[in-house]
RNA sequence: GGCGACGUGGGAGAGCGGCUAUCCAGCGGCCUGCAAAGCCGUUUACACCGGUUCGAGUCCGGUCGUCGCCUCCA
């Protein structure tokens, strides 16, 4: 078990992973709001922290991976009433989607993906906490958080209060003690077909305070690693930090990490500006490897443009360890595998460098097509593995080509032995019309299937 | 306007103050009837201007540019 250093938003440095209890580690990251597809972007965080989750429970760890389905929120309703549905019932479809979506990366599925709807009890619990502690306030059946009984509050997204811009608009400012203030609570309003009783009335919760409350219910306060994207470092965490801390006197989470954002055309993509690639189209057009390898071809704290090219460069390479897997064989792998396994590794417990490791993948690959021996895979599989890439391998053993392709494959072999080029060629773009493709070789020609 | 991040070879993208990143594409070569696959070589990059240093993409300051957050957002 290696030292795992992560970039925490709150220090604004690379610190060491600590844990509570050694050897385990509660992560929690944010989950979509289900109100439709989730595209590219909101696949990034997914992505990341399953596998983080893989590259911990390499080293030894015992992972909790925890991620939330906001299923209640205003766009929810909106979405809903546009499309004269419940917005129970969308947000269950969307929910279905998602899951459906992310299942198609084949990364497993996090330990816990709470459901807001289903914890509205914890958050009721919590922000009594947080009105009898004096940190928040009811209004006609809201409840606030009041900011200002809360000291530290900017300090993870390193901020001001009064460097915000506070041109705050809407019914709820004339009831808040100070336009900062947030929701922790809001009263029923017409049209909106979801609503829970509460001590202040009839309402839903506000988003903040569900992750606040579920992260705490699964993983317990203080728990190991918060992640998401960077877009939800303010206001999203910073409340989260806010609420928690102000209710239990401890932090949250011992470290934020944060993913960046997924781009198209040099800008961030979301639904809101309208510029999202659905990661089930994504999927289709790229397949998953490619995907993942593309995932990984960055650093997961920069921006990464979601471009054609990138993504063809990506399907390029994972047919190169495609290509790869037909030479190699099960088994201990050479003496010059040991240092690229030690750099892959180490360069993700650095800050989960996941480009710095997919440079000593093709390290590797390079080295094992050069080798003249037979050479073993079980090192190239275990990196692999780890990125969610252990299938690469798989498929290496090649299915039997049918006795049509054989004797296809014999003629043209005559053919050359006649030195009829034409008739040779015309014979390999039969085969390829049957989906082999020939290999020339010293020892001969031998088919693989495309 | 405030806060922050980033600007690397044709494209993408790592990079610890001194050592080949890597991937995709191009070009040349090896292999080969031609291909494919693979290997070797190759275009000697770090926005700009100063500074620190024996030595700076890599540290400091400034300029320009791009992006993110400041409102829902992965």
């Amino acid at each position: 078990m290696r030292e795992v250093r992560l970039h925490d938003t709150l220090s604004g440095t690379v610190r060491p992973l600590e844990t509570r209890t050694p050897g385990k580690v509660g992560i929690y990251f944010c989950g979509p709001t289900v109100y439709g597809p989730i595209h590219v972007g909101n696949a990034r965080p997914f992505v990341v922290f399953s596998l983080l989750k893989r590259f911990l429970v390499h080293e030894g760890y015992e992972v909790t991976l925890v991620s939330n389905v906001t299923d209640v929120n205003d766009k929810i309703y909106a979405a809903a009433a546009a499309a004269g549905t419940a917005s129970q019932e969308l947000a269950r479809t969307m929910t279905a989607r998602y899951v459906a979506d992310t299942d198609r990366l084949d990364l497993g599925r996090p330990d816990h993906e709470p459901l807001a709807s289903e914890a509205v009890e914890d958050m009721i619990d919590l922000i009594s906490t947080l009105i009898e502690s004096g940190h928040a306030y009811a209004v006609d059946g809201d409840v606030y958080f009041y900011v200002s009984s809360y000291a530290a509050y900017g300090e993870l997204s390193h901020r001001r209060l009064e460097d915000l811009d506070q041109g705050e608009s809407g019914d709820a400012a004339s009831r808040k003690r100070d336009p900062v203030d947030f929701a922790l609570w809001k009263a029923r309003k017409a049209g909106e077909d979801t609503h829970w009783e509460s001590p202040w009335g009839s309402g839903r919760p506000g988003w903040h305070i569900e992750c606040s409350a579920m992260a705490e219910r699964l993983l317990g306060a203080g728990f190991e690693v918060h992640g998401g994207g960077s877009d939800l470092v303010f206001p999203h965490h910073e409340n989260e930090a806010a609420q928690t801390r102000a209710a239990r006197g401890q932090p949250l989470t011992r470290l934020w990490m944060h993913n960046g954002m997924v781009r198209l055309d040099s800008e961030k993509m979301s639904k809101s500006v309208g510029n999202t690639f659905l990661l089930h189209q994504a999927l289709d057009t790229y397949g998953r490897d490619a995907l993942l390898v593309y995932f990984c071809s960055g650093h997961y704290r920069q921006p990464i443009e979601f471009d054609h090219q990138s993504l063809v460069a990506a399907r390029t390479s994972v047919k190169r360890i495609r290509e790869l897997a037909r030479r190699l064989q099960a088994g201990n792998s050479p003496a010059w595998s040991g240092p690229l396994h030690k750099e892959f590794f180490d360069a993700l417990a650095e800050d989960f460098n996941t480009a710095r490791a997919l440079a000593s993948v093709f390290e590797w690959v390079r080295l094992a097509n050069r080798s003249e021996d037979p050479v073993g895979d079980s090192d190239l599989r275990e990196m692999l593995g780890v990125l969610g890439l252990g299938n690469l391998l798989d498929g290496g053993a090649q299915p039997a080509p049918p006795p049509r392709a054989l004797q296809l494959l014999d003629q043209r072999d005559h053919a050359r032995a006649e030195r009829d080029w034409a008739l040779a060629d015309r014979l390999r773009d039969e085969l390829g019309e049957l989906g082999w493709e020939i290999r020339d070789g010293p020892d001969g020609s031998s088919l693989v299937s495309l």
